[in-house]
DNA sequence: TAGTGGTCTAGACCACCAA
DNA sequence: TGGTGGTCTAGACCACTAA
């Protein structure tokens, strides 16, 4: 009964080395300066490299980090912040975006496609390929799903495939008159190709944004955008830059 | 020169993993099912545990599987569409809304805080604590700060502290006029103190949902909720529910 | 070619939960 | 108490980058 109650919750080692390496990182290094290597700094801190390496990723995670094959580990720049939700809902494509046409296919979609466009499952629809840039890098990469219906004017017309092709559907698109559109955020993890236009590795954390467009009483479109979760930082309303600074760790 | 190309890409034994355990899931898996122990897993696919998990927890943070120590790993539901966009901008706590107020408390907020507030940095502000519940589930434990001058009424009065005092915060916030919000979502990990709120354990992956509260030409009130990104989907605008179903995996 | 981070192994022990 | 997932080790080899 006496005993003294210490030590009730024994922390794990990578996650007391995380609240190590975070206090650090604030107070003795600059953005972009290269840490050690991580061999020395798991013999410097006296754990295995797999320890020392869930403590790394965790900070990745939070976007305190950026590590890359060959290059090494360096201290990351606060989050970039994205506007995603303007107060005008419009269709894609519209005016000075800073998005960047990739190209455009006739496809079938993901049955969870499919299905919130309510076409039939085997049913092909266009594909249109985005980029969204910011500051030099690629934040995002988008698939916009227009089913035929949606774009009947298209048909045999234009390019077949290709970045004027994507022009084409778009500008069609515009035609309809815009009822509404409604948002979806999740977390999730970058597919292959993504991953590539991301420059990043498959499976690296993603932002999956979702959005809807109504038109004519029915789904239009649909976009599925996936942002990089590292460096991103998703803002609604004002599209205001808040500061940013160290809010999730352990203390 | 002409030798065939094959394997131009081998791919990561985990990546392979969890493409093929993501198919059982949706073809020989109903939804709370426990799948066997990792041992065993990582035995029938005859890879090391190590590698079996590194799949598990890409699956885990898609929010295809849930796993808890000393139960077993389970296949997730469809996660959760959880409205955090509400057309009408309102102060937090206003009607019927699903936050239940924990307590509150007079604290120096972190520094980011701080700034966002323009508060001094050594400024006690007014902490109110609420979690969000959803399906009989806690989904987001929320920290809301109020500067004392956003409630100027309310010092000495009511009770010193607990759900009360939150109350009565809250009622003296609600008398001011709102100008508007602003909404920011980025990937973070869990605190110590959230992750037993949502019942996860520290470090795991949430989304951390900031949003600013104008009124009287400054900044009114802040709020940092953490909801949990494996279980849950944050919609924004109409809030209608969408069909759900894997998006992000490899190919 | 040297050095980096990424993957993988085959163990061990621990914290937690249910029976 | 037995079985689960969580942590940790001390290696090994691989893929990638830059010099």
């Amino acid at each position: 009964m006496g005993t003294t109650q210490l030590e009730t919750v024994p922390e794990p080692k990578y996650w007391h080395l995380k609240t190590v390496l975070s206090e650090a990182l604030d107070s003795e290094f600059a953005v972009g300066e290269i840490l050690p290597n991580e061999r020395e700094l798991a013999a410097r801190f006296g754990v295995a490299r797999a320890t020392l390496r869930q403590a790394l990723e965790q900070l990745e995670l939070e976007g305190r980090l950026q590590r890359r094959r060959g290059v090494g580990t360096t201290v990351a720049p606060p989050r970039v912040g994205v506007a995603v939700g303007t107060e005008q809902q419009t269709w894609p494509g519209v005016n000075g975006d800073d998005w960047q046409l990739v190209d455009c296919a006739l496809a079938v979609p993901p049955a969870a496609v499919a299905d919130a466009l309510a076409t039939g499952r085997d049913e092909e629809v266009h594909i249109v390929r985005r980029t969204r840039m910011s500051h030099g890098q690629a934040v995002a990469a988008e698939l916009l799903h227009v089913p035929q219906a949606s774009v009947p004017e298209l048909s045999g017309i234009d390019a077949p495939s290709g970045p004027a092709r994507a022009r084409a559907v778009l500008r069609e698109l515009q035609r309809l008159e815009l009822d509404g559109q409604d948002r979806a955020v999740e977390l999730g993890s970058a597919r292959a190709d993504d991953a590539k236009a991301l420059d990043r590795l498959p499976g690296a954390p993603v932002l999956l944004v979702t959005t809807r467009f109504f038109a004519e009483g029915r789904t239009a479109a649909l976009s599925v955008a996936t942002y990089r979760a590292d460096t991103c930082r998703l803002t609604f309303g004002g599209g205001v830059e808040i500061h940013h600074g160290p809010e999730t760790q352990a203390s």
